[in-house]
DNA sequence: AAAATTTCATAACATACGTCAATCATTTTA
DNA sequence: TAAAATGATTGACGTATGTTATGAAATTTT
């Protein structure tokens, strides 16, 4: 059905072509303009998405109104407010297009009837849930260990390319840093 | 058996009788003197732990053998190297006991055949993790968006009364300034 | 109790990053 | 194509945090 996403779950389990079909009767299948909304703050959310195509960031509105990014998701990566996925509540995040994006989107309810049905997909998801654990953890530990260029050329490996396609002021923001103050690592980098 | 972690289970799932005595089965007691390491970077990790009395930090060394410290646990709470206790991989993290402590451990293998027999646990854990997940995601947030004194004013509501406990240079490094730093935060805050 | 060690605070100075403002290049829109 | 909007860079300057050094207070050890 959606051979990106069948292709991305062949590295963590094998399927049958039964266990196949019935994953893909749940997915659904969004196309997003450039600029649009995925999720917006106060929504319920009850979908994660697997990005076929395009770019995104996920954000928090702070009590000043200020954008903070947490998370860019392009081809081949998850996202959503997973807190609010997770914990069936309404999101404080907010997720919007860089480039015209198309997703695969589950329900969590549709989800975890499979996971009764399907076992293996419950260690799949259990699994992609420790990897992202233990990500979120390497990025604490890496913004207390490393000096923001270190941060920015260690961002650069993580989202392959992902310079081309996303303006620096954007990497910027999700590295905590002010666009000048990356204008002049990038500088150093360049000239080192 | 262990009155402090069925309680703490209790929080999230009732258990028969049954089901706590096979639980109970599968914990071991751990007792540790201050300074002495419930795991060292190499270790293989095999157990997660619930603190029942104590205080205990885990931290990176960095190339520079600069320690970073990822996690404070004291009562109620649990701690490992998650991320080597999850992918069955050496330990990159050490930790090591602030005050004489009290552990129960759980080891891996157990907890999955556990899991098993009784998907009670399962769901517990998961929730678990989720809850984890979620917190980290929760700091980084926080790191983008908030002051090092309201870093360490939300610090200290998260660890309650731990200043008590834990030396200002530990809590310094766990929030990523220096001690000298945060002595000056600290005489703003009282000021103010 | 005395000595040793640990912990905390403070000061002077250095440095990295933020702020504000201006300019220029590029891209988008009219 | 022209105008407008967007994005990147640079400079001058301010501020928060790091660095180094010192001493006092508290705690632990002898």
């Amino acid at each position: 059905m959606y051979p990106e996403i069948e292709k991305h779950i062949s590295k963590y389990v094998t399927l049958t072509l039964e266990e196949s079909e019935r994953f893909s009767s749940i997915l659904i299948h969004k196309k997003l303009r450039k600029r649009q909304y995925l999720i917006q703050e106060g929504d319920a959310v009850q979908y994660e998405y697997y990005v076929i195509k395009g770019c995104l960031k996920a954000f928090e509105v702070d009590h000043l109104g200020n954008e903070h990014i947490v998370q860019f998701a392009i081809e081949d990566w998850w996202i959503s407010d997973f807190k609010a996925f997770f914990k069936e509540d309404k999101a404080s995040l907010n997720i919007d297009c860089i480039e015209d994006s198309e997703l695969i989107g589950i329900k969590k309810s549709d989800l975890e009837q499979l996971y009764l049905d399907v076992p293996k997909f419950d260690r799949l998801f259990r699994i992609k849930l420790t990897n992202a654990f233990v990500s979120l953890q390497d990025r604490i530990l890496s913004s207390l260990e490393k000096t923001s260029s270190e941060r920015y050329l260690e961002f650069l490996k993580t989202y392959p390319n992902i310079e081309q396609r996303v303006p620096n002021y954007l990497i910027a923001n999700y590295l905590g840093i002010k666009p000048e103050s990356l204008s002049r690592l990038r500088r150093q980098i360049i000239s080192s």
